[in-house]
DNA sequence: TCAAAAGTGTTAAGTTTACACCCATGA
DNA sequence: TCATGGGTGTAAACTTAACACTTTTGA
């Protein structure tokens, strides 16, 4: 019947590790796991391919099964393939990573799964190897985000100038001096400035800017 | 017995994008299949993962299966989930690169397995989504060999700079002026001239460098 | 003697970094 | 009125890019 059928099989899992910015400070979406195996510790959200879904389309559905929300930036880290990496039994891995604007999740649905949202540099200890995955990921965010706009997918629609440089200083783990940052910004006509005021960062308040895709993609050079 | 009884099991392949340097062209090491699905197309070497052997593991046998080397540089590309993307039956693909130094492998072996080095910018079409993942491993490549000294594994042991030239101008895909590459080899102090001259290249001659990763490791920056 | 590849420095342009003060507002 | 974050420009340092001729040697 099969090609392959003197071939092994495996459990496929997906594990996501999911960014937020927040207070200045990037946090990630985690579960405090409520079933065996490792009842009681941290772990990132995760979940099993499934016959009739693809890869991606698998780390979608349980990304939203925990968040609520599609049309997420995701994207591979990399496929953890160690034979005894989860001691109950054989499973590999699949972790992707994923960008969402903090105040858009569906809290119910995270308060079911019994997650919370926990800032990057306070992590408490995961289970397996989930702290690799979470390294490994911070490091291919902290990559991709240096030349592509992927950090306004941690932003809300409409941002100040400080909240991006803060944005950009918590990935990158380095102060950036605000008028060079500016000008950089200033140079990429896809950061549009709008008419709108934030007032609740300041007593003065601050423009607000959004990104602009339609722009982007005509001219996609970008530098932060 | 299982944890996970209640979930889908999948077959695990490894495709192998190998990397080669050959009279100043990137090739690629490519077999024509034997066996169906898809006979007598060219495809990338792969093969299964198997129960005792991590992912890493088999990428590093299924390279020696049709090279015959081990220690060589690999690593991940993507996983390949499509439901369909075999048409046989359904297959994820864990894609890897390798770059090899074309005089090492095992001539016999690569003859078995009906696989010949073909130059990458005069590929046939691959079978599957194999196109695609040769796609992402160059550029994934031409990403890695910007900042980290990987490009020695292609060359010999001994090079001399217009090889090393040669080299980063396939990968990179653009000419690079000869001065001015000269001018950062030399701001590298672990690309180490040697005594020995090369007579092949030239009339004249031309001295022979190689890589020092212990230096490398001291003060590891890159850039060429 | 000449064809072919090896080897070698300088200058201009562009990019990046460092740096400090005034502004507007609400409390 | 003052504390708080918002906003603004310039000069020096550094990096990158452009560019052409001489050397050696085997055929």
């Amino acid at each position: 019947m099969s090609f392959y059928s003197d071939k092994d099989r495996f459990f496929v899992a997906i594990d996501c590790v999911i960014f937020g910015f927040h207070e200045d400070e990037l946090s990630l979406l985690l579960l405090k796991r409520k079933f065996e195996p490792a009842q009681g510790m941290w772990s990132l959200m995760g979940g099993f391919l499934q016959k009739e879904e693809s890869v991606n389309d698998a780390a979608k559905r349980i990304l939203k099964e925990l968040t609520g929300l599609e049309n997420v930036f995701m994207e591979q880290v990399g496929l953890y393939g160690e034979v005894y990496r989860d001691p109950g039994e054989r499973v590999l891995s699949q972790v992707y990573y994923a960008l969402i604007k903090i105040d858009d999740y569906d809290r119910q649905l995270v308060a079911q799964h019994n997650a919370s949202w926990v800032n990057i540099s306070k992590l408490p200890s995961l289970i397996f190897d989930h702290q690799n995955m979470v390294a490994e990921a911070r490091n291919k965010l902290k990559i991709k985000a240096t030349t592509e706009p992927v950090g306004f997918n941690l932003l809300p629609e409409m941002f100040t100038l400080t909240q991006l440089q803060t944005l950009y200083e918590a990935i990158y783990g380095e102060p950036i001096d605000k008028r060079n940052f500016r000008k950089r910004v200033a140079e990429m006509d896809f950061i549009e400035k709008t008419d709108k005021i934030d007032k609740n960062g300041s007593k003065r308040g601050a423009c607000l800017y959004k990104f602009n895709a339609k722009i982007y993609k005509k001219d996609p050079k970008f530098k932060l």
